[in-house]
Formats: C-alpha cells, structure tokens, sequence
DNA sequence: CTTCAGGTACGATGCAAGTCGTACTTGAAG
DNA sequence: CTTCAAGTACGACTTGCATCGTACCTGAAG
C-alpha cells in the first residue's frame, strides 16, 4: 500500500529549459494548471485529468513533468498517485504556478 | 531610415504556449534574459548578442520570438532592430521576465 | 488460482523544429 | 557605378518529440 516516490531533481536543480520545455506543451500545461488551481495540493490520480490521448502517453506525459521537477509520481503498483512540486516551484521560480492562472484573456489581466 | 516594425500578435492575443514554447529553447531564452536584463529596454542590433549559430538560424529565432509576441523587429533594410516588448509582457503575464532572471541554480547540481 | 484494470517498456511512425548551404535583396560607403 | 555587410528566402538535412501498437508487469477482487 505504501507506494515509492519516483525520482525527480531537487528543488535547486530546478532548469528554467526543462520546465519550459514541459509546460510547451498543451496537455501537460492543462495538468499543471489544473494542479496549481486546487490549492489544496491533494494528491490525485493521474486518471482524473481526462486527457483526450492513449494512457502510454500519458505516462510519458507525466514523466517529462517529473523530471521537469514539477510534480511528484507515487507509485503504488498498478495505479500511480499525481502531486503538485508547490512549494519547490515556489522557491525556485516564484511566480510560475500564478502564470499558468493568466490563461484565459479576460482574468485577473486589466484591459 | 525610418524602420518599419514587423508584425507581432496584440497584448491581449499574447499565448502562454508560444511563449513557453518559444522560452524552451536555449538561445532564444538566452536572448530574452539577456533583454528583460537591461531595463532602459533601448533597441539592440540583432548581432549584439553573440549567439554560436548561423545568421540564418538567428532569423529564424528572432522570428520566432517576434510572433510569440516578446519582441518587436525593426526592418531598415540591411539591418534591423530589436526590442523587448515588457510593458505587453508585464501586462499579460506579470513575473515573467523577473522568472528569467532565475537561471542559475545554487552551484554543483547534476541531473 | 484467474481475471481485470491501471500502468510501464519498447519500438515504430509521423510531424515539428533547429540547423545550415546557396542564392538573393537591401542600404550604406567608396 | 561597385563593393560589402546584414539580413532574408528557400530548400535540405537531422534531431527531437508526441503518439500509438504490442507485449508485459502489478495489485486487487472474485
């Protein structure tokens, strides 16, 4: 029951490239900003994203958000639980998780 | 000569995924913090940052940064002119170019 | 045990992107 | 005018990456 956490780089080793490069793209920028919406940072499955792709690349998905530093994988066997690097991103990159809420045009932007 | 200014996309149409995906390469990161870096925000020579690739390749990432709207291009024919759009940055994604400024991680951090 | 759903490993494929070579254009200086 | 440096246009090459098919692993529930 006690599932292992995957490997990932320590909050200092954060790289400005690999987390650019992994939020590049619309379906991990959809997770991340998911993420970063709930506050409460619980974890989630990573079958509750409704992502419109086949679950091999979802798990490559997840991967280049793990080794980005941006999320956490816990391993349990034949599931795998999803959380939010908050406060790492935090420390390394203040400001980007607040980033990811600018989507939309019309927010927290004045006209 | 009075330059003509290429186009680029307006303040509000600004993409958080061109950005980042524009962000995710190496020089043309290098280029912007280079910019976000000097705040008199004055017009560079877009051969003033010494960039190890051809001039081909820089007008291909120069164009690249201009459509994901961070730059402005000034054409005067021989030569052109580059310049950081911040005020548009800010506007639509506050902390942006602060982020930029957080390259370097804290010393000796393989992997 | 068997079954089954969630997830991974490996390989193949198709497409986007970075790079450069050649040729052309532009404007300034002689 | 000619020359020259800066930049662009077009194409080709190569790499990287997103995607999926097939096969295999894991743990829980019958």
């Amino acid at each position: 029951m006690a599932g292992r956490n995957l490997v990932g780089p320590e909050a200092d080793a954060l790289d400005l490239g690999a987390v650019f490069r992994a939020l590049a793209d619309e379906h991990r920028r959809s997770v991340l900003t998911e993420l970063a919406a709930d506050r409460s940072d619980s974890e989630r499955g990573c079958n509750s994203f409704d992502l419109p792709i086949s679950k091999q690349t979802q798990t490559h998905h997840f991967r280049v958000l793990r080794e980005a530093g941006l999320i956490d994988e816990i391993d349990y066997g034949n599931r795998k639980g999803i959380r939010l690097r908050r406060a790492d991103i935090e420390k390394r990159f203040p400001g980007l998780l607040t980033l990811l809420g600018a989507e939309s045009p019309g927010g927290t932007a004045p006209r």
